[in-house]
DNA sequence: CGAGGAATTGAGAAACTTCAACCGTGGTGG
DNA sequence: CCACCACGGTTGAAGTTTCTCAATTCCTCG
């Protein structure tokens, strides 16, 4: 499989054979982690940069009452901790949720990049803006929608991420999570993400089964969602054009 | 008053003379913006930066049906679209909440800071990373706390945010909003909003009238919504203790 | 086949919403 | 100076969504 980190981030700017290379010797000096591992957790402050190449992890804070919350799920092509070198400590735990490979950037290469590199300086700042945009749509989600359409708009907004890293297909993708897991996401208990689940299912826009999410009309349930793809910021950036543009 | 800017960066990095200059320059270009007004729209590609100096304004998104959702408030050294030059549209609203005073930075100033500045630049970074974080914190208020608890918990927050930048007392702090801008932020109705301020005011955990939050007990309140400023990481972040060993 | 985790279902309780009426207050025009 | 208007805050009552607890059932893996 090619490298994800390398296909997300030729989405946003063009990258170059050095880039590329660069890029791909990472995932040999990557890790592999089990799943319900921590990558890291809270008061952190790891030295190094890491990304997911494989696998599931989340993002999440854990309350005084033992209550969860998720914020983020990465996928592969996801940074863990790129704000590392600016913020000193972590203010939330990442934990695998599937067995992982991660791959470890120094410091080091991030400064050589941040000095030599700035198109891919600029495409990681693009992962972490991002990362917020999605944080805020998620806020959105559980903020104003019921508890089916925001697991709709969560499966909608998965299925684009997964295929712009060339997982899934147009119809189907694998989530291995369990309801449980996403009872977390979402804010709400597991039973009513089972009985929301049900819903979705008899009214024939979305079905998760055996950890695959299948989709039998797509524009059905983006529709259903309000869902509208823009917050990820996949069309290519001024990076890309002004590239082109030199070309 | 001192710029609230210059203030706030300052929490994060020590600025040098030409930086606090350049920083306070910017108020004289300011703009004043009456209340209930937009300051940027979703689908905007602003080509300035701007900054809130003074007043208070709000991050939102409007469903179909009119719901909406706010998911920042913007408070003086607030920055509106740090991220623009990176993402090339605004994938959400700016809208002042008050009257605001709101500087431009032009991208060519912008570009300068980050080609002859790399301590002001990381510190503007930092802005946004805080701006993320915050984020963050907020999914798990709405995500997981009753709405008592995330009611005080936004108090909290803005609390210490509003010291950060010498607005408020120890004990108070002026929040200019109306309740159902606050039910618009936690996700609840107004109705329920007004119930549960009277449930925090009856508890003596919090006041909220004439847009005035009065705090008996910051300690007690803090617990009951179980704050951690740490989100916000104000205290100082790595630039600043190299700065200082080189000192 | 058995065991354990995950999914499903029922029932009753709690949290939150909606609708609608009413109150308080500050500002405005006569 | 007062009447009144408008807007935000407050309250009641009834409805809806979501939660909790607890009991089964279903699957997967060993």
């Amino acid at each position: 499989m090619v490298n994800a980190l390398i296909r997300k981030l030729e989405g946003f700017t063009p990258l170059s054979d050095n880039d590329r290379t660069l890029l791909s010797e990472l995932s040999n000096r990557a890790v592999s982690i089990s799943a319900d591992q921590p990558i890291i957790l809270q008061g952190d402050a790891p030295s190094d940069v890491r990304v997911v190449l494989e696998g599931f992890a989340a993002r999440s804070k854990t309350l005084r009452d033992g209550s969860q919350q998720i914020f983020a799920y990465l996928v592969p092509g996801d940074f863990c901790d790129l704000h590392v070198a600016v913020l000193s400590a972590m203010d939330h735990d990442i934990r695998t949720l599937t067995p992982c490979k991660v791959a470890n950037i120094s410091k080091k290469t991030v400064r050589e990049i941040a000095e030599t590199r700035p198109n891919l300086m600029q495409a990681l700042w693009w992962c972490t803006l991002v990362d917020a945009a999605t944080l805020r749509e998620w806020l959105v989600n559980i903020g104003q929608r019921s508890a089916e359409e925001r697991i709709a708009h969560l499966f909608c907004e998965l299925h684009v991420r997964l295929k712009a890293v060339g997982l899934g297909s147009s119809k189907s993708f694998e989530l291995p999570i369990t309801q449980d897991v996403l009872a977390k996401t979402m804010g709400l208990s597991s039973v009513h993400v089972n009985r929301s689940l049900k819903e979705l299912r008899e009214r024939e826009l979305v079905t998760f089964k055996s950890r695959v999410i299948k989709i039998p009309d797509i524009g059905r349930l983006e529709e259903y969602a309000e869902f509208d793809s823009s917050y990820l910021h996949l069309t290519r950036g001024p990076a890309y054009a002004e590239a082109h543009a030199a070309a």
